[in-house]
DNA sequence: CATGAATGAGGTTTCATTCAT
DNA sequence: TATGAATGAAACCTCATTCAT
């Protein structure tokens, strides 16, 4: 799972135990002022280590971005697949809905990381971009899983399933990245309950009209 | 509309040409790199201007950013304006699938650029970056106006058009920022197609169920 | 008595013109920001002339600096020297009273010029600080006179007068360039009153006791 | 006492230890070219540190400035008070006239520094500079203390010692920042004795009339 | 295993001066 | 005579990384 990264230490689960730390800590710099913005000065201090400790966990300031990414986006990956998983015991219909608002709910509690992989996934050097990718991938595979089942149980009437994954992911982290226009207009209540009513629809699921939404919450014009 | 921006210059013409020539050229440059890898040695190069003189039409490298973005987006707003406006003839159905494909296009000739305004947005000073958010929001406007029309022609089932918009907008730009996954999938005429059959049925517009699509382009893990 | 100093222009007249009324605009921006940090744009703008005009009738900021400096020397030789002159039908103490008091009274109103003089003559080449020197030494010189005329009368008790001259000079700059300090413990006239006190028993010359200052102004720590 | 200069280094002990290294040898670029013509290039070789470790002790060149002017004064003041503080054991004119010598050769010793202090105090900022003035005040209040034993005692005629003081301060200096003419005309020696022949006078105090000056030094027109 | 002082290349920005118009 | 756009060297400062302790 985890890219090779250059360490001086050999014992191979401090090293485990370490990175994860510094994935924990490193975020909250980098979410702050991005990753090229950050310095490992301020990095090292957040993870209570001094510099030279920091180096012998990682082999560069690249590597804690992928640490940090990594973990993010594999977390993300987990609660995903457990909402998926989860929820084999009802309709396909409520499956969905249900997994919809929980994967919103986590959206809204990560948001800033959420944001943060949109913008900085960039600087990661291929490979470690290709192994980010996959997850990204697979967080899709999960809802593709929930859309098949319900359209062979014949309850969605759809048949090309991967861009209304695509879709289903995208509403959930436009949420996040979309929260100065969207957060003036709505509760994530509303947004949840809006959005489903359009996906249902859009995969012929009959659902009684989403109640017309009128308060606005003035956030300014926060990113 | 152009926030200030410090010149040496009192001939306002001719710093509006420089400006609009920096905004074309940089925009290469800091498409390539990012904002931050970018250096202004290069923007000078870039732009065929010495680095004395590119510094006599901006104030910093934070304004060349802002040059570039303001600059995209304008066209953007423009183009999206431009394609609301001329479908009155139409059917409002008709009328959303041809903006959309059309919006679809625009995002395809700029991907670069759309991608990178998702990721560098956030360097900009605050009153900058709102206004590229106002931007975003007529935007979105205009694709509510659109939905706006067919609802009251009775032609679309929808009440709350704002998250709709969104959706629209983000969904188009998904052909740029997820292209690593959805290019393996889609062409560009397939996903409209696809995505318009989506977007219909979420409004309640009946339509002969898009075809499956079968074709796999392998373009490997490209962000 | 101006140094040579580059010109594009063969019209003395309007050179000689334009060169005074650069000593006088560019002191303002000199004595603002000093030397180095004044730009010549900045320069130029007060003289209200564009920068190619400017370097019509000078070859360098040196050479701005050098009129600078010439121009305000100049007009404290003038000032000096006609102080002195004036003075030849009082009696030598009265003359040295109405002198000092004059040239403390000429100093009060230029204290920027005089501190910057202090502060930038540095600046100059060799040469051009050579000619401003010889004009800091006349200046003593009419002060020697003063006191000469007062040794041969036999009213002041002293032989060698160039050290009391320098201090006579240096006591009334002082109230410029010691001001964070003076200010607040004296009024210009409770200074001169003092310091003339001081003067003339250190030449043998009886006075009776100044009064004793109490009043403080409180005028900050300004330099 | 010292102002807070930002550091990267935790260790106070090797940061004081490395700004006093700093302060002195930064002093020597400092005074020959002038602050502003000095380039921290010059100051790291100088203290034969690179740049990057020159800014692991200091924020900036301008601290650079303010721990040059501090440690000079610091010394100048304590050197002052040192002296002031010795003479309790003799009459007060003779420990004037000890004062006086003392303070001038030390003026003669740091002729550079003291005429740098002149040019460069104003580009420290406020806050520095008024720590900065601070000190040079209780310079003068050391000279003050002199003079009012003197006066206590019955020695000096004088009531005002602020005016006194300050001259006496000035007069030393004088022999730094006048060199150009003074040097010319006194040797160190002759200098103190006339100055101190005028000191002694306007406070009241008989003396035999110091000689006269007859050798002349040439040193051309150094500042 | 842990530390943090040292490095120096490379970043952005300024500005005196020239010269074609 | 007057203009001001253009230049590019050189300034200050940052920061990822190393390595002796």
């Amino acid at each position: 799972m985890t890219v090779s990264i250059r360490t001086y230490s050999e014992n191979l689960e401090l090293v485990a135990r370490r990175r994860q730390h510094i994935a924990l800590c490193a975020a909250r710099v980098f979410v702050k002022n991005g990753y090229e913005r950050a310095n490992v000065h301020e990095i090292a201090a957040a993870c209570s280590m001094s510099i030279g400790t920091l180096y012998h966990y990682i082999g560069s300031k690249a590597d804690i971005l992928h640490l940090v990414i990594e973990h993010a986006l594999a977390r993300k990956l987990e609660a995903i697949e457990a909402i998926s998983a989860n929820s084999t015991a009802i309709s396909p219909t409520e499956a969905l809905k249900q997994a919809f608002e929980l994967i919103c709910r986590r959206i809204d509690e990560n948001q800033d990381i959420t944001i943060f992989i949109y913008q900085e996934t960039k600087n990661l050097e291929a490979s470690a971009r290709q192994g980010c990718l996959d997850m990204e991938m697979r967080c899709v595979a999960a809802i593709e899983a929930l859309l098949t089942r319900g359209y062979a149980a014949g309850d969605f009437s759809i048949r090309d399933v991967t861009a209304m994954a695509h879709n289903i992911m995208v509403t959930a982290e436009m949420w996040a990245f979309r929260r100065w226009s969207l957060r003036k207009r709505y509760t994530l209540e509303e947004y949840i309950t809006e959005q489903i009513g359009l996906i249902l629809r859009a995969i012929g699921v009959e659902t009684d009209t989403a109640g017309s939404i009128q308060r606005t919450v003035d956030t300014a014009g926060q990113l």
